[in-house]
DNA sequence: ATAATAGTGTCTATTAGACAATATCCT
DNA sequence: AGGATATTGTCTAATAGACACTATTAT
């Protein structure tokens, strides 16, 4: 059963970034495409947004299609947090014809990364090293990561959900700083990182737990996140 | 001559959040709709992405559908910078179909202004003051407003040309704090607003023309941005 | 002189950066 | 004791906010 439409219309996709931590470095997860275009090269998890439901219902929103594809492609369960990061629709960015995509980018936790496995469209799905990506890319999915790692570049700087994200629920101070390294792609002073640290901590934002944990030095404090502003978006 | 297609597709839309300032107030172009759905009701200047071409072509860039359509429903004519804003595309929000809209932001200065008049699609055109709209907007237009306001709110404390492209080119530093205080719906301490301007003339941001312009009181100096980095997008 | 606006200076509190120092654990 | 890491402190420079002050024009 065809569709038919006075004009032509294009396709819709989401693209999803996802990045975590891992060996203190940034790294972003690509799956490699089993069927052309771009077969073989490595993309982000994403796929067509259902639009079905005629004029009433209309199909899902962009936010969840995002969170299913990102689900069957990667086996990830629950709620990851997705935010839009930019839309690309450059003609001619898909050789199958004009296709919009809309792009989001998602932050995990290293030990919830670690299960992630290759979904039906795909022949291989892992984790790559931001800083020494040399591959090509499928589509313009070169651009899209550039975008999301400056995003999230600028962004953690004024909003430490970005790097909270990226932790365990229980984290050290030594851990959120090496996670703004990872990100930011520089080093800090760990006495003055430390002042940032102690400001959140007398602010409300984190707690010590009283917990220590071992290190191959004196053993170090656990603090989480004070929870109750798990509802974010402060932009 | 129909297109067919073996799955439904979307409409891809542009929508466009253009801003000035006038009488110290930031100001949004709202388009009143000719035409059903809405008819009556105040839009954002927009309209459909041209995706006709085929495989090879594809139609025009979101950008470019942005810039003619703001053209064509404004009468504004040469080159207006645009920023993408986020992308709209809840299910129902076009009662007609699936359309996803890209939202743009757009600012111009006072003088561009106005000289506005409303194109073939619209009964009439005009700026209305973002802190006194009351007005119902078709679509889902009130959300995409709330999104550019707090967007250039946050992004003006960072990238001064948020104000610059407010501004002529030519303008006192009591008006560039004017603008600021439009954009953030907040007033500033003069003296310590002028430091800031002032770091920014030290900075070579900014020169000092010799000229003075007259006002109720003493002639203020007057400034232009000092040419050379027009290529932003620093984010 | 006075109103009105332009423009400067001063004090304090906060924050970032460079760098020194102390504390705690393991072997 | 010595290596390794955690944790705190000190000095300086930059910046923001509150507020007092001077300068220049028109009437």
């Amino acid at each position: 059963m065809p569709y038919t439409y006075k004009y032509p219309k294009a396709d819709v996709t989401v693209d999803i970034v996802l990045f975590t931590i891992l060996d203190n470095a940034l790294q972003v997860l690509l799956i490699q495409r089993r069927d052309p275009p771009f077969k073989g090269c490595w993309a982000f998890p994403g796929g067509f947004v259902n639009v079905t439901g005629g004029r009433t219902k209309q199909g899902e929103t962009l936010e969840k299609a995002a969170l299913r594809e990102l689900r069957e492609e990667t086996g990830l369960k629950g709620n990851i947090y997705l935010e839009q990061l930019y839309t690309f629709g450059r003609p001619g960015r898909d050789p199958r014809g004009r296709v919009i995509s809309v792009a989001y980018y998602a932050l995990i936790s290293a030990h919830l990364g670690a299960n992630i496995k290759a979904g039906d469209d795909a022949s291989d799905a892992r984790w790559w090293d931001v800083n020494s990506l040399d591959e090509k890319l499928a589509f313009d999915h070169d651009v899209i990561l550039e975008t999301a790692v400056l995003r999230i570049r600028g962004k953690i700087d004024y909003f430490p959900q970005i790097a909270f994200r990226l932790l365990p629920s229980v984290f050290t101070a030594a851990e959120f700083q090496q996670v703004h390294e990872a990100v930011k792609g520089v080093t800090f002073d760990s006495s003055n990182f430390r002042k940032r640290f102690r400001r959140m901590v007398a602010d409300g934002v984190l707690v010590g737990l009283g917990l220590k944990k071992k290190t191959a030095g004196a053993p170090a404090q656990l603090y989480s996140l004070t929870h109750h502003d798990t509802h974010d978006e402060t932009y």
